[in-house]
Formats: C-alpha cells, structure tokens, sequence
DNA sequence: CGAAATGTTGAGGCTGGTCAAAGCTCGTGG
DNA sequence: CCACGAGCTTTGACCAGCCTCAACATTTCG
C-alpha cells in the first residue's frame, strides 16, 4: 500500500507491480510526525529519502527576517527528497504542515535499486524532474501573475495533483492548510491571502473553509490562474472533469 | 574541447577524463543559432539534448499576454534540456539570447551511456537536480526579495556561476543580457529594472554598462541580495574571491 | 469554558507598474 | 565617413496593488 499513489498516473513513468514492490522492500522503517515539524535542514548530509504516506510536507527557503518562501509542497504518494540522494545535502529545509507519516527509504537502497532496476532509477528520476517542472510552473505564478491569479493557480494546480492521487474528485478536496501557507506558497501576505479568497469567493470562481476547498467554476478558476495542466504530465487517460486544456 | 565547462567544479560530480571522452563522442552535430531565436517549444517531443558551448540561452513561460518569464538562463558548459530525456515533452520554451552554439546529443547516445556508464548517468541526473536547485533559489528571489534584491541575487548567482566556468575573475564579467531581459527573469517591469541599476550604481555595489558587469563591493552585493551559494554545489576548493558566506 | 490560533476588516503608505517622451549606441547603407 | 534608424536606456508624472499596522471576530482544541 505504501506505493499506491506513487508516480501514478504519470505519463510513460507509472510503476509495475515488481517495482512497485521493490521500493516497498527498501522501506526501513516508517514514522509520523506532528505537524510543523522540521525534519530536515539545509546543509545536512542526507543518507535516507522518504515517501509521504499521509499529511502535508514543505520545502522552504527562508530569508533574514525569517520570513518564508515555499518552493515545494507535498502530498502523499510524493517521493520527497529523491533528489538529496545524488545531491547529498539539501539546499533547503523540510517540514511537516499537518501530521505527516512517511517511510523511510536508504540512500544504500536506492543505490541497489540502480543495479538492480535500470528502468525503475530513470522513474525515480522522472520524479525528480516533475518536481522540477512544477518549480518552473510555481516561478511563472509568482514572476507573472498578481495576487489572485497566484492563488488561484495554486489551488488548481493542488486539485489537479490530488485528483491523480485520488484525493479529490475534481472539485472539492480536503487541503488542511492556513492562509499563512498560502501567503508563504504564493509570496504575499497572510492578510492580502485573506482579501484574494474573499474576491474568489465573491467570483462565484471558488472556496475554502475549514480545511476544505471546492472549486465552484473550474473553468473560470483555471482562466483566472492561466493554469495549463500539462507541466504535471499527467496520464491523459485520467484526466480532470471539466477541466478545459487551454490553448 | 566541448566538455571542458560541463559540471566543472561541482561538488563530487565533476566529471573524468573518459567521461568527458564518452559525452564527446556522443555529439552527432554542432550547429549555432542567430540572437533571440526559439530553439524548442513546449509540448513538441524531444529526441536530443543540447550542450551550450557558447552564448546564452533561456527557458521560459508566457502568459496569455505575452509577457515572459524566465526559468533558467543558461551560460557556456550548461548540458540543456538534459530533462527532456526522461521527460520526452518539455512544458516550456528554449531560445537563445545572443548567438549561440551548441552540441546535439541523441536521446538514444544517452541511453547507451547509461548502460555503459551508471556513474555518469548519476552525474547528469545530478546536473538536473541543479538547475532544480536553481529553480528554487529563483523562487526564494521572486517570492521574498524587492526588486533592487532580486537584480542583486541574480547577478550574484550569474556571477558564482560564470566563475565556476572560468568566465568570470568573480568581480567582472561579460554579460550580454538587455535590461528587458534582467526584467523577464526577476519579474518586473523594463523601466524599473533601469531604477533598480541606478540605484545600485549609486550604491557603489555594482555597474553593468555595455554587456560588463563589474561587481564593486562584492559582499555588500551579496548582502542585499540575502546571497548565498551553497545551492550552486561549487565545489569548495574553487571558492570565489572575497565573497564570504553568509550565515 | 477559556486560550490560542486563525480569519476578517479598515486606514494609510510605499513599491513598483503604466504611459509617454527623449537620449544613446551601434550597425548599415548611402 | 556621415546620416539614419532600430533597439536599448533613461527619466518623469501618475497611479494601483499589495503591505503594514491595528483591532476585532471566529474557530479550534485542550
């Protein structure tokens, strides 16, 4: 079960039952965290990466006064820190949002698994560069679109990524975020976050209270976020309902 | 010759002397573009990665008004779209800035390597995990800096790199970029990039005056720009002159 | 039930955008 | 060798979007 959500449904990279497997056997242990947990720091030499089962995780940058900028966020079935594996150290931090269980997979393993599996390393990189292609998306949000667009991208782009891990079901889904990680996702503040939901809300275009967002106009939302699902390289065989593909 | 910058002085990734002879001889063609050209477009599928051996490049998403936003700017000895052999489709654009000369590579070259050489596939996957480092240090830039700190942290960042490539003596550097592309790439508006210069011009921190920038106070630049390069991986032994690091 | 965290709203200010015009630089052709 | 023009840089006036600070309401949870 702990691979379930992993790279499924990605375009030419989902895993086999054997590899799936495989990566299950390297699990050495599994853990849970409560949330706003640091796990890990930049600078810190890396010997494990670990799959997110359950809950949200960040990675952040944070600047001198202590303010911070997100540059990746995780749900579960989200392979976090592959990258630290040829990197050795991260260049950021790590934590957890919500609780968060996560199984804990050696660098020693993946090493084998490289041996071992030709196919299933160029997967597990795949993963690594998707993670990287939704950076390049997030750097369009915030060198490009003002503070609604910037929020609306991000929900549609979370629906978008919780709808191919079966977590939502195209309009609505759980997402126990606050506002403040909204601000510190989008590179605004928690009180002009508060304005911008107000506005979606009043743009009959969307929701979000008490840990649950509902998207009233996917269409509209998605205009007004000029979001283009295709950096997600998602299968197209499970594509989101009502989900126009603009352009 | 042509590998010569590729991965120079990363940290515990630079590459061996039959390495470098396993990539040349993978080139099947050397070809050069005019200034401002489009090199590839998002969504087309990709059959070779290029090297950069000279000019400057960029990777960048438009919005529905055509304003662009640069994701990555690539200098001499950058391997490029490295990521579209696992990727296979690019979710952005490539085109060169100034004329530009490059190494094609065959998807099916790399292929090969990665059956003859696990390490060296390692080393591009790092070379991947790089420019995803860069990406997030490009989103800490738009997402928590001012303008006058974001112009300051890309020409640092620029200036790291160029040095890493033996292109800069880590205080001048031929940088043949418009103020319209400093603009695209730190996400805001020609007119304000020139405001911005002026100022750190009249700051004593910095010129860039006919494709030369000359860093005159490295570390106040550095200090205005919440710099820190730990994310480019250089190794230590090569470390840039008289910019120390923060924290 | 009470405290702490989160969400909401308003007033006012500053950063950076917009629009417009003029100065520079450099390559090209007359 | 100079005149021209295209592209780039510079500057000014004005304005909008987002931030700051502050207060208060609401929700969550122990």
């Amino acid at each position: 079960m702990f691979t379930e959500r992993l790279l499924r449904d990605k375009r030419g990279a989902s895993l086999e039952v054997n590899e799936r497997a495989r990566i299950e056997g390297a699990i050495s242990e599994v853990k849970t965290f409560g949330p706003r947990k640091i796990v890990a720091r930049a600078g810190e030499p890396l010997t494990n990466s670990t799959l997110l089962l359950e809950g949200i995780m960040s990675r952040y940058l944070d600047d001198r006064t202590g303010l911070r900028q997100l540059v990746a966020i995780h749900f579960p079935g989200d392979f976090l820190d592959l990258h630290a594996f040829p990197l050795k150290v991260l260049d950021h931090d790590v934590a957890t949002l919500t609780t968060a269980t996560v199984a804990t997979v050696p660098h020693a393993e993946i090493e084998a698994i490289g041996d071992e599996m030709p196919q299933l390393i160029r997967k597990l990189w795949f993963a690594t560069l998707l993670d990287a292609a939704i950076h390049r998306a997030w750097l369009f949000r915030l060198g490009r679109l003002d503070a609604t667009g910037r929020v609306a991208h991000f929900l549609c782009e979370t629906n978008a990524r919780l709808f191919s891990a079966g977590l939502s079901d195209g309009r609505r889904f759980a997402l126990a975020l606050t506002q403040a990680d909204l601000a510190e996702i989008c590179g605004l503040t928690t009180v002009h976050v508060n304005r911008v939901m107000r506005q979606l809300r009043e743009e009959q275009l969307c929701l979000f209270r008490s840990s649950l967002v509902e998207i009233l106009d996917p269409a509209g939302l998605a205009a007004r976020a000029q979001f283009n699902p295709a950096y997600l390289y998602i299968d197209d065989d499970s594509q989101l309902p009502s989900v126009q593909r603009p352009k």
